[in-house]
DNA sequence: CAGCGTAGGTTCATTCATTGAACTCAAATC
DNA sequence: GATTTGAGTTCAATGAATGAACCTACGCTG
């Protein structure tokens, strides 16, 4: 997002919070990370966005910090997109949209459960623990499918994802 | 966004909130109705959007439910926009961008500071009350300026928003 | 009552971003 | 040697954002 046309005069931090994560299709990157999605081919399929756009989104998400890139093999050399603890901290934001857009949107039935691995029961608003009544990190939240989602899905990242798994775990582990 | 360009093909609660609020500016427009603003020319002010994008946005919202348009006086007819209940809603999503901005976008100091209004404490990362341990309702948020703030903005409207106040509260009664 | 101001919009040309398809390149595999 | 695969880059066409100017209905001032 660039200048005069960016958010400056904004003196505000939900303003450059959107400057990092508020363009078309970041966020949906960051949660395809959050549900161990790694590699470049993935993100493209599940997101079936343009190559240009999600080129440009990696590195501006590398570049604020919020992915990291790392090289997984070297011959042929191949690298990997993770969240780092910048991105990991992104969690609650991805958890509120996800509970507003299951309420307030016209038609959303409730696509992916998410329940507190350790105990199994569903995550509250905010992504706590009505049990444990603790903030659940995302690495102990279980991800679990919901009634409105497609049981055939035709991009084998969204076949695997029809799995309960772990956020955070890496797709390779699993995948069909 | 529109079609093919839209996140039709994600199966996703979060890609159904962002067709509503994922667009440029939209969030900040519903950021200042949660500050009490209402009017067309105050939010034209606060923001330095283009006029065109502000009505294209204004009538988004309000055809999602999110904000209603509603006559506040007749002779000449005037409307104002007020945040639904499916708007303040929103609040937990503003809330945790507001603390992922203010804690990991460099060089972001504390520009806002928000409390529990009948108890002072400040809010935790949630828009919870740490002392109350309750979730604290957008009503009975208060308002502060934080240091990283202009003391002398240019607009009026950044001006009344020095003051403390109440989020929802309408701008018009403590307007300078 | 003529002229000016104001709130809330539209319209328009220019610039910028997104899209979808085609191309590149290096390494591995057949 | 030919083909495939992952990970990009380049490019023309489309669509959205920008900033300025224009419009309209009403109220106010002299």
């Amino acid at each position: 997002m660039a200048l005069g046309k960016d958010y400056v005069a904004q003196e505000c931090s939900i303003a450059r919070a959107l400057e990092v994560i508020g363009e078309r299709w970041t966020l949906l990157v960051v949660r395809d990370a959050f549900y161990g999605i790694r590699r470049y081919s993935d993100f493209l399929g599940h997101l079936g966005l343009p190559r240009a756009v999600l080129a440009t989104r990696l590195q501006a998400l590398e570049r604020a910090g919020v992915l990291e890139k790392r090289r997984y093999q070297d011959s042929p050399p191949r690298d990997e997109y993770v969240l780092t603890d910048s991105g990991i901290a992104l969690w609650p934001i991805l958890r509120s949209l996800s509970v507003w857009g299951t309420a307030h949107v016209a038609g959303t039935k409730r696509l992916r459960v998410f329940t507190h691995a350790d105990c199994g029961t569903e995550l509250g608003s905010y992504g706590e623990c009505p049990a444990c009544s603790t903030a659940v990190p995302p690495q102990d939240v279980e991800m679990l499918p919901g009634e409105g989602l497609d049981p055939e899905p035709s991009d084998p990242v969204s076949r695997a994802l029809l799995r309960p798994r772990r956020l955070l775990q890496p797709l390779e582990a699993d995948r069909v």
